[in-house]
DNA sequence: ACCTGAACACCGTTCAAGT
DNA sequence: ACCTGAACACCGTTCAAGT
């Protein structure tokens, strides 16, 4: 009985830890209080081990937050895309736009590095192809592409990005911005672009500004 | 002799430092090193003081961020503004975009919150009413500025962002990046995204971007 | 009023030792 | 092979005390 035992390689304490099992406890740390609570002491106290147990299955910090992003990159839904190639760029546009927009710490994560999830190569590749397809060179279809990413990064950066939340803790509740900024006397202007930052988080303007640069961008070729 | 003496408030120990000379301190180290190596303990070394003489001239850390933010901002240039309303909005995005670019610690400063600096709120309506000149309604210009603001924040982000510079203190060179994630196997598309990607380092692909995105608000009223 | 010293409650990571 | 304990070199910030 007890097949379980695997005759090969088997010197040393067996594991009681994985990659798998130090990826779950940091994603619940990051959905619960975001990013800046991730720390390696805290992953491993929800693991129940001591934080040095984790360098066995993560290089560091920075590796854990890419593997994060990598699985949830992973996890996106691939939509039953349109035979209308333009429609099809908007479609996987989205798509990533709203793996960002429902996961806020990613912006934070985009925005410290080269950091990239390799598992979204396919979609991009599909996005350069409908590019193509819509009478792009390729030369022109990755211009078009990299033009889309920066908006979408942008987008999720001042729209949907890392805002310290509430997080208050107990102390100092306000925030030196632009709202206190200018000492009470509030411009036209600011009370203006006050109300179309909360327009675009409350309404989805995402969709008729990507829509907007893309068409600008076949208009342009 | 010596009428540098006040006649008013000559109470307790007077000043050694100042709000000034914090954030000179301050600049310097973000020029040199990097945001990343902007700590309050560092900004009180340079200036011979204990780390806790800070607080008395800056709230704490985000507050010196912040302030440090303003101070770029109003040294922005003011460009002579061309008489077209289009070329005036494409001109003012652009001194924002070259004020991020020369300082790559914008990028992650603006990433870290609704911090803003009200010195730019002036070159914001600027913007505005260049839109309203060129007759869209005032609502219209507000969502332009929004679109155009969010793909030059992605653009800062991506091209001039917060890389870790090389940054390596001796160890680990290697970074968990697109390249080395997809062991070895570089995919075509990889190869030509990365192409597309430095080529946005070198050229100046932005002035063709905002002025493509510029122009399909244009269109589309 | 302005600054200092010591302390608190944290970090990420290294290194030698246990099993 | 995998994990632990103690330690190192840091953080931002508070609080009581000095001048």
């Amino acid at each position: 009985m007890a097949d379980t035992s695997q005759p090969q390689s088997r010197v040393g304490r067996p594991p009681r830890l994985s990659r798998e099992a130090v990826l779950d406890a940091a994603e619940e740390i990051v959905e619960l209080d975001g990013p800046e609570a991730l720390t390696m002491r805290r992953v491993a106290e929800g693991l129940g081990s001591s934080p040095m147990a984790l360098y066995r299955h993560v290089r560091d910090k920075d590796e854990l937050l890419v593997l994060l992003l990598d699985r949830l990159a992973r996890r996106l839904p691939r939509p039953e895309l349109s035979a209308d190639p333009r429609q099809r760029a908007l479609q996987v546009l989205r798509v990533f736009h709203d793996g960002g927009a429902a996961n806020p710490w990613v912006a934070g994560v985009l925005a410290a590095g080269d950091a990239m999830a390799p598992s979204v190569l396919p979609m991009i590749e599909e996005i350069l192809a409908a590019f193509v397809a819509c009478g792009m060179s390729p030369a022109q279809a990755g211009a078009a592409y990299r033009r889309c990413w920066q908006f979408t990064v942008g987008e999720l950066m001042v729209v949907h990005g890392g805002r310290r939340h509430v997080q208050s803790l107990g102390r100092r509740p306000v925030q030196l911005s632009i709202l206190d900024a200018v000492d009470g006397t509030v411009m036209p202007t600011l009370a203006q672009l006050v109300g179309y930052w909360e327009a675009a988080r409350s309404q989805d303007t995402y969709a008729q500004d990507i829509a907007g640069i893309v068409d600008g961008l076949l208009a342009g070729r």
